[in-house]
DNA sequence: ACTTAGTACTTTGCATTGCAAGGTACTAAT
DNA sequence: ATTAGTACCTTGCAATGCAAAGTACTAAGT
């Protein structure tokens, strides 16, 4: 269920917020979404070629560098086309159940 | 993004009202969620190989014969775990877009 | 200096899902 | 008999999620 809904997450973690990947994964963690490395890069790389996000390489006082992730102008336009695909989504589910409540009652 | 939406929606469609394929395609359309044939065959299969739907043939006025699906006792038990996982990810999408706004707020 | 542990990024291969395209079969109307 | 309409089904490809394994840098212990 949850396929394709992580890159609207994900998008919608960097809007105001640019981050590297392990800390992307502990955040949607903490918003109860499960990621896994092996989802997480893949889906970074491949927003950074489709030009929707751009990265910066930073020095971690831990570690080795991180990549930070952020928005492109066009990564914020295509959000807004996903905010509305999720709208249309969700009352999409919600006109599905009131026609089973419906159907419920005309029974 | 609607990946993996679809099972739930086909579900919710079923549960009080039983239909065929094309019935069902029509009425997701009306829905505003355009489903294809070559996607809602496989689908219905694999649900009903997986115990959650049945089906029953039935003549038709006008055309060949139809496949009228309906939910299994299963089907309905396993519909009210993805009525919780929806719930569970519209609260996600809605923690993640206020923690957006909280921070523009802190800026 | 060498090893170990911790953090972070990356790649490979597989399973699942959505879809375009093409195919089969039954009925009704011309 | 042919055509149009309806309905079901299959095949092959692309995209997505994930487990697993791999690379590389830093810091701490020996």
């Amino acid at each position: 269920m949850r396929k394709g809904m992580l890159e609207y997450c994900v998008l919608l973690l960097l809007k105001h917020h640019p981050s590297y990947a392990s800390d992307i994964i502990q955040q949607l963690k903490d918003a109860e979404l499960l990621v896994v490395e092996g989802t997480l890069y893949p889906l970074l790389t491949r927003l950074k070629n489709d030009g929707l996000l751009v990265y910066q390489w930073q020095e971690s006082t831990q570690g080795p560098p991180r990549k930070y992730y952020a928005l492109s102008e066009e990564g914020e336009r295509f959000l807004e086309g996903i905010d509305g695909a999720w709208n249309e989504l969700a009352k999409t589910v919600n006109y599905l159940k009131n026609n089973n409540i419906n159907n419920i009652e005309a029974k």
